[in-house]
DNA sequence: CTAGGGTTAG
């Protein structure tokens, strides 16, 4: 932390690192504290083809250019196009002004064009106020170029100021071609204006394909694909034809609804229309099947295509990536971070460069499997290949860190960003809230405010779970007030579940009942669970039965409840209620719980699972780790068999003869890295209580700093201590 | 000469 540097983020807020927080000020001006690798915006004539080397030269350097034409030096720019070299543009500039030809419009035009294209709409704006004359092709350059360059007001106000002179010159009875109206559509859509991009599209008279793929796109990147696919098959029965690009829209829009059926229908129709082996709808096609579980199909179409791009690496390693949030087991999550991590490295041999895209997603990825050291190395090369200046990347970092556990890290990458988003905020909030440091998180969420950044409900799940962490009853309450009344949010189960979670940490169970009576969401599985976690540690065992009645009628669908359930009624010897559970759990086809760790040691995984001979740790970990219980003994360590995670099959706890999946993998940990390095474990499934006690312990006895994340939450081993406060929700 | 597409962060 000390060698963080005081910076001023935005131009309202100074960090100060000895505080480790953020104060307002509005008198600083605006630093930055480090210098981003500047992006390769242009691009020398070298990587020219070689005819347009020697067309170049010939025409700038003075050769017999009577022949020209204007037309002449369309195929030029579009070369500088092609290679966003903004230079290529100017030289043609300067050359088309030296032989008069800046007199013709359509030339100028494309000049706009060819600017706007590269970037550079200061240029493109320039030229266009200097023509005399200008048509709605003009105008239309004009504006889409601004909405490419991602400056939707001014192509809005170029649109009025067109209007302006179009009314002036023929009444209001403007010609509302699609050209016109398609760009509105599009115009509006990058708005975020899905009504107006809708109201621009019907508008349009003789509307064509791309009217429609403008349309159905709009809907997706509104977040309305449903409306999208009913458009779609409008735009169907309405006898217009989609073309490729209507196909990867309207596929994407199936892949964000999961809408695989409807999904594998436009796939058989893409082969039918003959564009199977376009590589954008077969991309969309491929990220289809993996989004929707099939991996083995996406494998299989991966597999046949002739030609790959980067787009589909990224695809590939994006959809391994979300896998490894929302499989159903720790261990095929851990499997897809791996698999997704062996293709970044065949996509780096067969010599593609990583985008932001890809260092987004393989981020994603170190965070998952609490591989710190990847995370680094990853680090690097975003810093290597400039990409580190991304704002998404930017934040893949900080959650990276904050899921390593390394929460000094997490805020540097904070710090040093150069634009934050929402997510950039509510992501370094979150951070803080989990490793238990509310006040960082609550004063953040201040700086937030003050610059100006709209909190949205996540961004309070992490407010409102920093206060609970710390028992700021009253906090808590303004705040949750905050969100319904300042910013007009409707609460959501995670921001009652924060709340419930502070009262029966402060053992006022009682309040947490009394505010799921009077609140208007019905609690689910997950609410109850904290109350059933608070009755049981503090031996309330009437409402602990209560709202396990409760619980049950839910039929809840997570494993690990029915085990908080089973432990509770063994532990109460109330066997009925515990056999009861059991056929629950079979009448509904419940997971067993397996119990698997996993540490990654200079990037080799080691894997280890509770009570089985495969893995079964060597003697000398086991030997070790008979040692450290013993040692733990003399601090007060006492195993808890009462809280032993019931094994499924058996009617009695499993004795403690077998470990923990978490001790071998810590025990291992411990053996096998220098005494400095931080210990990072994941487990498939929630920590026991006794292990939690165990590893407290062994942080103190090791002096080691011990990192388990598991299915619930993050747990950070310092001292004694954990970062949960001893809380988290724990079988 | 202008308008539409595939992959990324909480």
């Amino acid at each position: 932390m000390a060698s963080l540097p005081s910076v001023v983020i935005g131009n309202a807020v100074k960090f100060d690192p000895e505080f480790r927080k953020l104060t307002p000020t509005s008198t600083l001006q605006f630093e930055k504290c480090y210098s981003s690798s500047t992006k390769e915006l242009d691009k020398s004539f070298e990587s020219f083809s070689l005819e347009f080397r020697e067309a170049l030269s010939f025409i700038t350097q003075g050769g017999n250019t009577d022949e020209l034409e204007s037309s002449s030096y369309v195929p030029l720019l579009q070369e500088c196009i092609n290679n966003n070299s903004v230079s290529g543009v100017e030289s043609i500039h300067a050359h088309i002004t030296k032989t008069g030809f800046s007199q013709e419009l359509f030339l100028m035009t494309f000049l706009v064009n060819a600017y706007a294209k590269c970037g550079t709409m200061d240029r493109a704006r320039r030229v266009f106020d200097n023509l005399s004359q200008r048509n709605v092709v003009t105008w239309t350059s004009l504006m889409s170029g601004y909405v490419h360059n991602s400056q939707p007001e001014f192509a809005i106000s170029v649109f009025k100021e067109m209007l302006e002179i179009h009314g002036y010159i023929v009444k209001y009875d403007i010609e509302y071609d699609a050209s016109i109206g398609n760009a509105l559509c599009s115009l509006y859509s990058k708005c975020r204006n899905l009504g107006m991009a809708i109201k621009a599209f019907k508008r349009i008279e003789e509307k064509n394909v791309i009217s429609w793929t403008a349309a159905i796109s709009a809907c997706g990147d509104n977040g309305n694909s449903a409306m999208g696919l009913d458009m779609f098959v409008q735009m169907l029965s309405e006898g217009v034809n989609p073309n490729e690009i209507t196909l990867t829209s309207v596929l994407s829009a199936c892949c964000t609804m999961q809408a695989l059926d409807v999904g594998s229908q436009i796939h058989s129709l893409t082969i039918k229309l003959g564009y199977g082996s376009d590589l954008p709808v077969t991309n969309s096609i491929m990220y289809l099947y993996l989004k929707s579980g099939y991996i083995s199909e996406a494998k299989k179409i991966f597999d046949g295509m002739n030609t790959i791009s980067l787009v589909t690496w990224n695809a590939m390693i994006a959809g391994h990536a979300e896998m490894t949030s929302v499989a159903e087991d720790g261990l095929s999550a851990h499997l897809c971070g791996i698999e997704a991590l062996k293709i970044f490295q065949r996509m780096k041999k067969s010599g593609l460069k990583p985008d932001l895209y890809t260092f987004s997603s393989v981020l994603t990825v170190c965070s998952s499997l609490v591989a710190l050291e990847q995370g680094e190395q990853i680090h690097a090369q975003t810093i290597k290949t400039g990409f580190l200046s991304d704002v998404v990347v930017g934040t893949a970092l900080v959650n990276m860190y904050n899921k390593c556990g390394s929460i000094d890290r997490a805020t540097k990458a904070f710090v040093e960003m150069s634009i934050r988003t929402l997510i950039s905020w509510t992501s370094m909030i979150t951070a803080f809230a989990q490793h238990g440091l509310s006040q960082q998180a609550l004063q953040l969420f201040e700086d937030m405010r003050f610059v100006g950044v709209r909190p949205n409900k996540i961004t309070f799940v992490g407010v409102l779970s920093a206060c609970s962490q710390a028992g700021m009853v009253d906090e808590a309450l303004a705040y949750y007030e905050m969100m319904k009344n300042e910013y007009k949010i409707n609460p959501v189960m995670d921001h009652h579940a924060c709340l419930i979670d502070m009262f029966v940490r402060l053992g006022r169970i009682d309040e947490a009942f009394e505010f799921i009576k009077k609140s208007d969401l019905t609690p689910n599985e997950f609410i109850w669970s904290i109350l059933i976690a608070g009755c049981r540690s503090q031996g309330k065992l009437e409402l602990g039965f209560y709202a396990a009645e409760q619980l049950l009628q839910l039929k809840p669908k997570d494993s690990e409840t029915y085990f908080l359930l089973l432990n509770m009624y063994f532990s109460a010897g109330r066997w009925k209620d515990v056999s009861r559970v059991r056929k629950m759990m079979r009448d509904e086809k419940v997971d067993k719980l397996t119990d698997w760790s996993w540490i990654s040691i200079r990037d080799k995984v080691y894997t280890f699972k509770f009570g089985t001979k495969k893995h079964h740790p060597s003697d000398e970990v086991a030997k070790f780790l008979e040692d450290l219980v013993d040692r733990a003994r003399t601090l007060g360590y006492n195993v808890d068999t009462n809280l032993e995670v019931v094994d499924e099959g058996k009617e009695e706890p499993t004795a403690l003869a077998a470990p923990h999946s978490e001790k071998l993998a810590v025990a291992f940990g411990l053996l096998n890295t220098s005494k400095a390095t931080h210990i990072r474990v994941i487990k498939s499934i929630s920590m026991c209580r006794d292990c939690h006690n165990f590893i407290k312990i062994v942080s103190t006895l090791t002096s080691r700093t011990i990192i388990i994340r598991d299915s619930k939450r993050l747990h950070k081993f310092v001292n004694g201590k954990c970062s949960c406060g001893d809380f988290g929700g724990l079988i």
